[in-house]
DNA sequence: CCCAAGCCTGCAAGAGTTTGCAGGTTTGCA
DNA sequence: TGCAAACCTGCAAACTCTTGCAGGCTTGGG
């Protein structure tokens, strides 16, 4: 039986479903709790188009769960670990190379965290 | 500053390597200690050149360190962390839909770290 | 009833990934 | 020195993913 061939396209394609900029920081953002597509729009300042197309694969994989209010969508992780199960990956990244201004992977999590203010500094 | 696009960046790129089945397997199967290429292969029953190239890519982003030893290049994870962080992924996996045989994540995951024979049963 | 806000889907061009194959390098052994 | 084992790299065809755009649906308010 090859079960383990089994379980490892499942694991492909979830780490597929994660392998984007986009959709990673959507997870992270829904990680603090539900938000509608315009509200995720404006925290990436992404178009909501994209932020739309993005939340129609996570849904399929049913990695998030819509919950509609009149107009409004509102989502949320169907499994609230997501979030901090990707931040745990951050010890694996090879961030040295790239990052000047985090010398240590927890300063790394920690500019993840923080809140930045939203107004003044573009993409 | 944009520290968390970057930091997002990084990441999606550790997804994307991590998001074949023939690479997560690679990583399983270091995860239990160093091999070399042909050792891969034949675990694996892929074809040697598909290995070397699959490697070279986890190489080029240092998730995985080499040793060489006469005409043999032996294989190490540089953080042996990383197959149970990939194995900590089962409980977001919507297996059920398709692993009929896994009633629960815990049997998924002995299911994957089962050492079954090699032998009889094809892919 | 009509409009606009908020969201969704389909599509196609462009970009990126995968894979087998051909050909190369290095090492060990006779 | 010659040969074969064990790997590695480059390439091109096939495939998949991404993204903007055009168009559609539903809801709430006037």
């Amino acid at each position: 039986m090859p079960s383990r061939l089994i379980v490892s396209r499942e694991l492909a394609d979830l780490f597929k479903l994660l392998a984007h900029p986009d959709r990673l920081r959507l997870v992270e953002e829904l990680g603090a709790g539900e938000m509608d597509v315009t509200g995720l729009a404006d925290a990436l300042d992404l178009p909501a188009t994209r932020i739309s197309q993005h939340l129609a694969l996570l849904r399929a994989q049913r990695l998030v769960e819509e919950r509609r209010d009149g107009r409004n969508h509102f989502y949320r992780l169907s499994n609230p670990h997501l979030a901090a199960w990707v931040l745990d990956a951050l010890p694996f990244i090879d961030i040295r190379q790239r990052l000047e201004d985090a010398e240590h992977f927890d300063s790394a999590r920690a500019l993840w965290s923080a809140r930045e203010p939203q107004s003044s500094s573009s993409k």
